[in-house]
DNA sequence: TATTTTTATGTTATAATATTACATAATTAT
DNA sequence: ATAATTATGTAATATTATAACATAAAAATA
């Protein structure tokens, strides 16, 4: 969930500089629906700054998926906001076949922990993951 | 696991065709060590046909990867062999951030039924899915 | 406060990844 | 033999992302 405050606050708190750009961005990213590309951030951003290159679209990107504020969802090439609190070590989105929606899921489950008894001879030390699970949403099906 | 001499009966039953492009691609990546990318496989080509443009990869790329004889690595753009059988509906990789290696894990849990009771209100249908975990393989640690 | 250092942005160019479109060829079905 | 389907060849281009370097802004230090 995005509360702008709390972004204000949190930027302070870690001295991380909430420039025009990346502040542009992060609201761009969470005002949409579903997950937004590069450019199409990009093009947004065009109606906020002067003609914005992809350096800027992309280094704010770079910025948030750092703190975890925005995650990549990998199989789409888009981005989406992140409705977790920021400091979870994996992800995992539901992607709708149908409309292209994505939830982020919140699983209960230890992923690290059910890897180590299943990886061979629990030889994998796992640190962060993401897994990306592709279906029909309910209002689809 | 890669023998060729399965490919072809498997092939030949489903009545897919192993043209050319199609055996040389999957080759190409199965004697890869690591999950090589699509420009990569291209270059490779070249040794063996003449002078093949980036759709010939592609295609060959899609073919095998349509029916779960390789895979694509989200995060790293690159295409790696299928060492279980083909008819398994999610994948699972362990990536190192040390060396790069890729280890393709069985994970022997039933994620279609946790993430069923995971998911909100139980509310949506997974079919596929893909897990990418970085971590640290036993031979970096 | 002045100076230095660090961090971020602006800008141009280009790299890396992937697809469209259309012509030709090979294979399969009729 | 012919038609229909599937696959490939080829040129062009779209999409996604980064490198390199100059400038600007902010933070740290003197």
């Amino acid at each position: 969930m995005f509360k702008e405050k709390k972004i204000f606050e949190i930027c302070k708190k870690n001295k991380w500089r909430l420039t025009e750009p990346r502040l542009e961005v992060l609201r761009i990213i969470s005002l949409s629906k579903k997950p937004i590309k590069a450019y199409d951030i990009l093009k947004k951003l065009g109606s906020k700054i002067k003609n914005p290159k992809p350096p800027t679209a992309y280094r704010a990107i770079e910025f948030w998926q750092k703190h975890n504020f925005i995650h990549k969802i990998e199989s789409l090439n888009a981005y989406a906001i992140c409705n977790q609190d920021h400091t979870h070590a994996g992800t995992q989105f539901l992607i709708c076949n149908d409309c292209g929606k994505v939830i982020e899921s919140n699983l209960k489950i230890n992923l690290p922990k059910i890897l180590q008894k299943n990886t061979p001879k629990h030889t994998f030390k796992p640190l962060r993951w993401n897994l990306e699970i592709n279906g029909i949403c309910n209002q689809c099906s």
